[in-house]
DNA sequence: GGTTTTTCGTCACACAGTGACGAATACTTT
DNA sequence: AAAGTATTCGTCACTGTGTGACGAAAAACC
């Protein structure tokens, strides 16, 4: 937390030509300009002033640039559930920590919305995802196993853990089609109608726009709204 | 429920040199032998007498021989749900619905491992689940909006569809690890675990293995067990 | 100046997936 | 029977991803 960029011991070899974060940003330049059908590495890697080998050097794929952000968040959460109290529910943990460690600030989320929607939007990238899911999957499945005396590949930690990411998956989808809520606002709704197994009693209805959609206000009351948009049901 | 093979009428132009369960059935043969990286589809065309080209005209990709079946079974979901009676919680129609979907014969389970150990075991194949993952989903969420009212696009629905596949996911995969008890006896189980929001009194066992390991028998008692085993917890 | 170390660029290659187009093979019409 | 029509197949050519091999470039070290 001092200072970001790590004093560099000098080294060795030949130095560096780029980095992945200067071909993260030209490529998702690239994306969004012509999708990412679109867009050959070729394109990204003369955009940098380099090579097509290289860029696959810094990344396993095409698609693996998408992903530097979320596999950074795997470990935040893995921290963030380590300093949970120990004398709450399970799922109270898991719901903190996920809202906790979700904190974007203002300025990242025309970008996330951005990756997000090119993601939901091209069947190749999503089908990337479900490598990346797997490690937050099991940041919570460990966790949950830790707490209740389970293995972690047993069928209980499994099942939470999955169904974790899955119900925030909805909020970050709900969230970024209408983005006029914060989102822990969204992943806080979605996962409280999970640990309260989605019964029929608590319908869990979408946060409103409360305001017209300039600074992501923060709180926006939304948890129990007894009789929500009952109307259109098909 | 007749004949199985429909009476075909004549038709025009030059009969179909293969099929897509023939190509199906090398394609899943070759899988087991070489690897799925190991196996080119020039080698599933080889085998099956064909071309290459033949072979993208029966799937639009390689990893699609291996989601035929489960294709079919989303139709079967849409349909069981259909014809639930209005009365009983959704959470309990859902997971009567896909408990009733998912009874294979005995025939099929060594069959069904095969597929889900290669999809877990390949990376690639893994992540091409997500694009049939989608429609499971939406036949969940489908109902579960209907039922409550809501659009399907809406946060409550979108939930519950991707957490109840994420569940069921969990309780294939360790069925498919252990195999001791019918698969339906980990669904219901992680189900119900769901619907109950993964509370902390309720801790639901994986199914012990009642017999030594041979024609799957079906009822083995699972759900309350009030202290399992809660030996290793790391 | 020579050596070591690291990165880069080029080349070659295997394979997935796609479009175009003519050939093969059935039924249909005249 | 001959011509026409419809459907599937096989071949060819092509783009693009991803990988291994190998020498060249550029820095630090001795």
């Amino acid at each position: 937390m001092a200072d970001g960029v790590v004093a560099q011991p000098p080294r060795r070899g030949r130095p560096r030509g780029t980095s992945g974060a200067a071909l993260e940003a030209i490529a998702l330049r690239l994306y969004a300009e012509h999708g990412f059908d679109g867009t050959t590495v070729d394109m990204i890697a003369a955009q940098a002033g380099t090579s097509r080998r290289t860029f696959f050097r810094y990344f396993d794929s095409k698609t693996a640039v998408l992903w530097r952000e979320f596999d950074r968040e795997v470990s935040q959460i893995r921290e963030t559930l380590a300093t949970m109290p120990e004398d709450i529910p399970v799922m109270d943990a898991v719901r903190r920590a996920v809202v906790a460690v979700n904190h974007y600030r203002a300025d990242d989320v025309d970008d996330l919305r951005a990756r997000m929607g090119l993601i939901g939007s091209t069947p190749e990238l999503a089908a990337s995802a479900t490598l990346h899911y797997d490690a937050w999957e099991r940041a919570v499945s460990d966790y949950v196993a830790r707490r209740r005396g389970l293995p972690e590949d047993s069928l209980y930690p499994l099942a939470v853990g999955r169904a974790t990411l899955a119900t925030c998956r909805a909020a970050y989808d709900r969230w970024a089609a209408r983005a006029d809520a914060d989102l822990t606002v969204y992943l806080d709704a979605a996962l409280r109608a999970l640990s309260s197994g989605f019964v029929d009693d608590v319908i869990v209805a979408e946060p409103r726009p409360a305001r017209p959609r300039t600074s992501l206000g923060r709180s926006v009351s939304l948890s129990s709204d007894p009789a929500p948009a009952r109307a259109r049901a098909r």
